[in-house]
DNA sequence: ATGAAAGCGCTAACAA
DNA sequence: TTGTTAGCGCTTTCAT
């Protein structure tokens, strides 16, 4: 165990400090530890072995001062809640890892003044970059992300104009495919079930999407059941049996998620419920935790791996050539999981 | 695609800036924004005024060189990838968010050299302290803990001796405890399932406190069984099918998280096969999201978003006090939950 | 109550 | 290849 032994100082070591323990200049010192410029070896050597010695830490605060480079992205999400966001970090880390990017996270609680709030917080970071869920935000933080003069990336949904750069899936359209396997499926009275929408945009934009639809092949929601907080798993069973003890005879039940969609599906089973024959059920997410439950589930994918992933990279490829404008758009598409609870 | 015409790479504004548009030095400016000092009334609002007509953001990182003092927390965790660590950044966050420090995230996919990287970099931003997941470090990294004079606190486990400040619960004791309800349900030949252990060193705590204690009483860990990657759920039936199968007397299965043993649970339910009766069962963590799941699993509550805001809390104390160290233990107790998968 | 001057620790740009 | 000089945008300190 070899300890470098450094000394319990007050005041943190200075690229001084290292240059004196080296006798080398401040600016060379600089660019050893940078990997920048040519040093030549004997230096290189001589002023590693005295920042290791030392226990040096650079100061990036300064660094990026100096160089008005802030590697950092600032990521704004409503939630650590559900596993939806954590996949879509998972998303960005992975892609930002091999770069010199780095993500700092925002949680708004699905609150616009929240947003706001946040975003101004990160902005005055002066990161490199924002990737921000959604396309809805105040006019204040539009104006924000506008002006900021860095690439932005809304995520997650596609259904409007984004400020610069958008990555996601168009929930309306996801809530019309479904609405197309389900009336396609026979079903004819339909209940949906969710989280309480006015501010879950997404949510809504798929309860809009299957309402219109279904309007078209002469078919209405008939009936609704709305939840806040608490485990998914619970909440999806009480809805299911409110819904199934008001309207007997629905026959089709379309959940805001996967989780809550698992909730009514064990509490069908429980109750001797005949799913997919006497009543079909379909949630969101593609949530891969769940892929064990048989029946399988049927749902949608809303990539949000994948919508990390490809947000990040916008950010990291504008970052390396400088720009401070993207304009993609990237419209993933949905995979739509059948499974063995909806007929086909 | 729609371009919108915001004028692209303006120079951000500065202090200056708004200084010279409310005609006011930039000290009062700096001033009122941070709502120091004495300020005449009038003089504050023909600023805030001019900042908010300008659309001026603060830049922290010029604020932060000058006075020294970074309001950042850094978070490093090994996954974002199951709810455990998200839920201890959900307390972490909640706990923060009422005064003036922010959490960043660093993830270390559960590899020391990722740790000690991961440690380096954010330490370069000069935090005011550190939370990190567990006590197993590289020697390098417990150095760089010891020698950056801000508070530390390790989380998540107490079996062993912290930098600094520690917060968890005792994994050793987890695995007694449930030994104990094991041994004293009458199960004789148990199996114990989970994630592959050298680098999860909480699960092998509980792994080792479970074998000891059985072992007391004269029993000993009949088949194991080990997966990484994955659905969780999936994983769960698959190993607990091989285990049952390999060893068919077996009459305990022992999860190292709840989402294997939920899946064991299904495979159970789906075969024939009694649950608590022929079979027990039991998991880790609490995972809210399965408290719908009947029969409900047995399993031990970590305490995560509980062990996120205790964390929090001392860094937030130290920092308000300006003190380095913080030195506190915190062992929080692991509820236990009994459920309908055990017998008693 | 307000302002002027002097850095914070580093890097860009240039000089040697 | 190495060193010198100016800041980066803000806050600290001290003067007014």
């Amino acid at each position: 165990m070899t300890d470098t032994q450094a000394p319990r100082q007050r005041r943190p070591l200075t690229l001084r400090d290292v240059s004196e323990a080296s006798g080398v200049s401040e600016m060379t010192v600089s660019r050893v530890l940078r990997n920048r410029g040519d040093v030549s070896q004997a230096t290189r050597e001589r002023v590693q072995e005295a920042a290791k010695r030392l226990g040096y830490v650079p100061n990036k605060i300064a660094g990026a001062l100096a160089s008005q480079r802030v590697n950092l992205v600032a990521v704004i999400i409503p939630s650590m809640k559900n596993m939806v966001f954590p996949e879509v970090m998972t998303g960005i880390s992975e892609t930002l890892e091999s770069g010199p990017l780095q993500p700092v996270v925002g949680i708004t609680h699905y609150k616009p003044e929240r947003e706001e709030a946040v975003l101004y917080e990160m902005l005055s970071w002066r990161p490199s970059g924002v990737i921000i869920a959604g396309l809805e935000h105040s006019d204040a933080a539009r104006a924000m992300l506008a002006n900021a003069g860095i690439p932005i990336v809304e995520i997650m949904d596609t259904d409007g104009e984004p400020v610069d750069s958008v990555v996601g899936i168009s929930h309306r359209r996801a809530g019309i495919e479904m609405a197309q396997q389900i009336s396609g499926a026979g079903y004819k009275k339909i209940a949906f079930l969710g989280t309480k929408m006015p501010l879950d945009h997404r949510a809504r934009k798929r309860f809009e999407g299957l309402t219109n639809a279904l309007a078209k092949e002469g078919l209405e929601i008939s009936d609704q059941e709305f939840y806040s907080g608490g485990s998914a798993l619970e909440k999806g069973r009480e809805m299911t049996e409110a819904v199934l003890k008001r309207t007997p005879d629905i026959d089709f039940l379309y959940y805001s998620n996967d989780m809550i969609a698992a909730g009514g599906l064990l509490y069908c089973l429980d109750n001797g419920i005949d799913v997919p024959g006497q009543v079909g059920i379909a949630g969101f997410n593609g949530i891969e935790l769940l892929d064990g439950i048989k029946p399988q589930i049927a749902t949608m994918d809303a990539c949000r791996r994948e919508v990390g992933a490809k947000a990040a990279e916008i950010i990291a490829k504008c970052t390396e050539a400088g720009q401070s404008f993207a304009g993609k758009r990237i419209e993933l598409e949905p995979r739509l999981t059948i499974g063995q609870t909806l007929l086909r």
